[in-house]
DNA sequence: AGCCTATGAATGAAGG
DNA sequence: CCTTCATTCATAGGCT
């Protein structure tokens, strides 16, 4: 998470220009949105507390609304925060999915996420929308997850050829070290 | 681009040990990927024999699966290498074609700016809300680039006013100009 | 000692 | 929803 010392302009005003290199010439500062903390705080809090992932135009607006005092932004911002959150949640599991899971239904997992899904609080329902399907929010937990679902094709073999891919040898190494267990270093599922 | 000679850990299996310093004030097991020249070579291979420029996520699995052998990497590894590999040449071809490009502009080198695209749409106004997309109807959002446009710039966007937005402790949000880090009373409940 | 550059990583914005 | 483009931040490593 916390990447370095991002400090995303704290108001939605002046760009940083933390100095860093190359002077851009550039007069205008940065065209699109630079979410600030506080801003990034609440989403984060909607998307994994409240489970609010594809909210309503109403939704946006309210939610707009209220991060507009924390700074700049505009209903496409939201939409498009959800929009890309929720895209990149979903593909990064997709990259680190098993490419020939052995596994497949594993009986019990045990479900850690006992805790977690406490969360639920309050959140009343608004708009009735989607009845917010408040999936597990797993936020530093890696998307290890791995067996549930049936991952459909993707398990065991991959069928789809694309051509050799490259002419070397390209010999399927079995099971290199799927650190499972060494969750730490696995996709860090970097936020913010 | 062109020294190419660097020699990083051959080998995939020592791992650059992240947190050499327990110092670390940001944990930030990031030492990023740093590909070796057999990884480099493959995916050069891919890219410019292959003609593989944007792969899919299958391929993304396995060719980080063979890329394992060379060293270690992750799924995303290769997507960025591949976004990033793309996007560079299409900017560095953006800067070689404007010198000698039938449209005359402000010939002007050495500028950062490659032009933004800048396409305006006046969008007017994104009014039936139900009964529209909201896609649409955010996309069409003028790009307000800024500058000195009061924080309510938008252009007619939000006329709505919600007394509650989520439903949850919903202040009448009063001007909260202070340390935004109190201000957390937002849902009524603190974050991390 | 450091700058500089190439490049990995992240993410806002769109397109389809 | 998923993919792609763009811009930007951060950094490893070579060069001066």
């Amino acid at each position: 998470m916390e990447p370095q010392t991002q400090q995303p302009t704290e108001d939605g005003g002046s760009n940083k220009a933390a100095g860093s290199s190359a002077n851009m010439l550039c007069r205008r500062s940065s065209t699109r949105w630079t979410p600030t903390t506080d801003q990034i705080r609440i989403l984060k809090e909607l998307y994994y507390n409240k489970g609010v992932r594809s909210p309503t135009v109403e939704q946006i607006q309210r939610i707009c609304l209220q991060l507009k005092r924390y700074g700049k932004i505009e209903g496409k911002n939201v939409f498009y925060w959800f929009g890309n959150h929720k895209a990149r949640e979903r593909q990064k599991k997709r990259f680190t999915s098993d490419v020939h899971v052995p596994m497949q239904r594993s009986g019990l997992v045990g479900n850690g996420n006992a805790g977690v899904i406490a969360f639920n609080r309050q959140m009343g329902n608004y708009g009735g929308y989607g009845s917010m399907n408040m999936e597990k929010s797993f936020r530093d937990c890696s998307i290890s997850a791995g067996g549930g679902t049936s991952s459909t094709g993707v398990g065991g073999s991959i069928s789809h050829n694309f051509g050799s891919w490259v002419s070397c040898s390209v010999d399927p190494y079995s099971s290199s070290s799927y650190t499972t267990s060494t969750s730490t270093t696995f996709f860090g599922l970097n936020e913010e």
